[in-house]
DNA sequence: ATAACGAATCAAAAAAAATTGATGCGTATT
DNA sequence: AATACGCATCAATTTTTTTTGATTCGTTAT
């Protein structure tokens, strides 16, 4: 008669992926990217004024979870949002803040 | 030109709330209620084998968060889902697992 | 080849969060 | 009024996460 209880894996992932939404200095590193698109490690250091290491630490955990997208260029690395990502697991009232504009 | 940055109140305000779903034990408290409506203590420690302290401090970490709301019955406390909370919050796809049912 | 740069990674330390078991408090039962 | 129950709270410990500064690695420029 139970509806099944959630499996362990899927526990997992929304842990993962709400950690990573679950610090100050990464809902801003997704803000920023909200707002600046494509951006690489080095215009975010200045934008949100974190020494390199820190922002690498906490671009890796948002990486990780799979909430941010990175390609590299060169000798540049470069972040963007994961919009598909964010848009299944965020309400769409959190456009503009965190949630990726609709164009 | 550039939108305005986020400000600090909001972005606590947010933390607060995603790192009150950062943990599985949480997560599971916020799916049993989402299966069972409004549950006392009680039954919760029982569905979801967790030692009453534990139990109650997770409660409190949600509840702070505003992600559930409690109601005092006789000696017993009831907690539930803070539907509305939750759905300016999450997005619809997580419908079934951690998002209130439409009905 | 050497130097310079962008950025990841590592190890140690600090800070924050979770667990545990005990205690206390309000309500209900006898 | 004494006991039992449901649950919050507290202090101590353990675990996890974050910060920090140094080091390393790959790429580009000289």
């Amino acid at each position: 008669m139970n509806s099944p209880s959630i499996d362990d894996a899927t526990l997992n992932t929304y842990e993962q992926k709400f950690k990573a939404l679950s610090d100050k200095n990464r809902l801003k590193i997704i803000h920023e990217l909200n707002r600046k698109g494509k951006v690489c490690v080095c215009d975010l250091t200045d934008l949100l004024e974190l020494p390199q290491s820190k922002l690498s630490y906490h671009l890796k955990t948002l990486l990780d979870a799979n909430l941010i997208l990175m390609e590299r260029i060169g000798k540049w690395n470069y972040y963007e949002l994961n919009k598909k990502e964010i848009k299944g697991l965020l309400s769409e009232k959190l456009c503009c803040i965190f949630y990726p504009d609709p164009n």
